[in-house]
Parts: C-alpha cells; structure tokens; sequence
DNA sequence: TAACCGTGGAA
DNA sequence: TTTCCAAGGTT
C-alpha cells in the first residue's frame, strides 16, 4: 500500500475581483429591470421618507410583503414621526403591531423610535453606525436604511440578494445557512463604485431575488441576467450542503407565547391569570411563557394576577 | 455559533 | 397534510 507523502495541494483561493463577471454586465441589466418592474411599495415612495423606511424594515423582517402593507399603513397614518411613537406606551405598539409576528420588533422599534427623538433630534439618523446602535437594527437593517432613504452605498444583504449572489455568481442554489464573510466580501466586491449606481443595485438585485430569483419555482425565462448565471449555466446543481434549518413551531414555547399575547392584544382591560390559562392547558409550559413575556417586556404583571400589555 | 423569537400563505 | 419560507436581530 501506499503512504500519501504529501497533503494534496490546497485548491488556490480563488481571485475574487478576475473570476467576476463583468460588473456592469452583471449591473446594468439587473437595474434597467428593475426600473421596468419594481413594485409600487408605500415606502418606495418619496413621501415615505427615512421614517417609513425603517418601519418599513422593521416589519419585513422575515414576514412577507403583502402582510405588512395594511399594518404599514395604519402605522405611519398613526404614527408619521418617530416622536409620535415614542410619545406612547410601547403597549400600543405592540397592538398595533397586530399578528405580524416576532412582537419583540415592535417593542425594538417603540425603544428606536425614543432613542432618535432624544439622540437624534427626531430624525433618522443616516450614519449605518448610529442605525446599528438603534434597538432592532442590525448589519442588514442599517445598511437597508442608509441605502433606502440616504442613497448611500453599502452592500445590503438580505436573504433576496444573498441567493442572488449564491446563484448568478458563487454557482450554487442557495447560500450558506449564515451569512459568511466570504459573501460580505464578495457583495462588497459587487458594489458598483458611484454612489447612487450602488443604492439602485441594492434595491434591484433585491427585488429580483423577490419576485424572479425566489427560493422555489425561479424564473428564469424572464431573469435580465440568465445569460450570466453560473448556476443556471452549471445546469441548476442542487443544494449540496446541510439542510437547511427546519423551524418546528406546533407545541413550541413560541406558540404558547403567541396565544396568550394575543389574548392581550385584544383586551382593552387587565387580563386575569384564569383567562390566560385557556389558551393552553400544560401549566409548566403556560408559566414559563407568560415568564417569558415578562422578562420580554411584552407582557406587565398587576397586582392580584392581572396582566396587561406594558405601558411604559 | 446556534437557538430562540410568530404568523400565515403557497407548494 | 406537511413542509417550506418570508427585506433578521439578539443572546
């Protein structure tokens, strides 16, 4: 038999900036597209203004478009100014924020709404690192508002433009489960260099994962650039990697706290602990979930077991 | 890093 | 019916 002598050479890191396409090859298609078929969203529209955006934001985080627009839109009629919010119990944000799900953003965006009426002078700030400072704003948030409402140039990395990038570039159908620094570095690599090129991008390369690019049943046929797509060209290799997370939620702490939160939601008086105990008969799991959205900040406690949506 | 955090619609 | 997944953030 034989003894390997040597370890098989490393593959050589590949040259990020020649195994590109050419960028405006890949840019100018994708942006003329857009210009063609972008969606009319309230908080593309100019008088959405940095505000909208970012409750824009908040919302679309990992809930789908056509169940935030009636809450958007009640939200900024309410609320037009981050003032206006900070002005009322966070409670009533989390009302408003109806059954859109993951309630701890609206509790996030009641806190970024304080913190820019005392820090920020009431406005938006467009600097990404005073966003990420703000509660609920994280690498994706800040760069979305400052590319969104400021026009700057960041690479926006959402879950559309990561498996944009997965296909028409890295050859793969989807990217990793967590964004990686490798994919940072290379949407960074795709920026286009002008500013306002970089900001069309972002929201182009977007909206094409959204409505061509899509996890299942991709559009290819009326994709700008099917031409270019090393997955596409490679014959659409499937997933090769773990499978990709599997979420359970029936029986989960999270649809115990959903119950009863939204038993809270629609009371209009403190709620005693006996009517929170129907909406699940396991006592254990019912405790630790009302425990839950205390120490949240979603749920107060009263006195003599009462319970109501906070009103700090 | 991985688990946790809601909800509902489409395949 | 079940599974997948949707403009993520926090710990």
């Amino acid at each position: 038999m034989t003894v390997p002598t040597k370890p098989t050479p490393r593959t050589p890191e590949p040259r990020a900036a020649e195994a590109l396409p050419s960028l405006p090859a890949l840019h100018e298609p994708v942006i003329s597209w857009f210009e063609d078929h972008a969606r009319d969203l309230p908080w593309r529209r100019p008088e959405a203004g940095p505000w909208g955006v970012m409750v824009s934001e908040f919302m679309l985080q990992q809930t789908p478009v056509s169940r935030v627009l009636p809450v958007y839109e009640q939200w900024l009629a309410r609320w037009p100014r981050p003032a206006d919010l900070a002005k009322e119990p966070s409670g009533e944000a989390v009302r408003a924020w109806g059954r859109l799900g993951y309630p701890r953003r609206a509790l996030r965006l009641h806190g970024a709404a304080t913190a820019i009426t005392e820090r920020h002078g009431g406005d938006v700030p467009a600097e990404h690192a005073q966003l990420l400072a703000l509660p609920g704003i994280g690498e994706y948030t800040a760069a979305a508002v400052a590319s969104f409402a400021y026009g700057q140039r960041h690479a926006v990395l959402d879950t559309n433009v990561r498996r944009v990038i997965a296909r028409a570039v890295a050859g793969t159908q989807y990217p990793p489960n967590a964004t990686t620094a490798a994919e940072r570095k290379l949407a960074r690599a795709l920026l286009p260099d002008e500013e306002s090129t970089a900001a069309r991008w972002a929201a182009a390369s977007m909206e094409l994962g959204a409505l061509l690019c899509t996890a299942r049943g991709e559009r290819c046929d009326r994709c700008p650039i099917a031409s270019l797509c090393a997955w596409r060209l490679a014959g659409k290799p499937e997933h090769q990697g773990p499978p990709r997370r599997a979420q359970t939620y029936a029986g989960t702490d999270r649809q115990v706290r959903g119950k009863l939160l939204a038993v809270l939601r629609e009371a209009t008086a403190p709620v005693p602990q006996t009517v929170l105990n129907r909406v699940w008969d396991e006592p254990v799991q019912r405790a630790r979930a009302l425990d839950g959205l205390v120490s949240d900040g979603l749920v107060e406690p009263l006195a003599g077991g009462l319970y109501r949506l906070p009103h700090s």
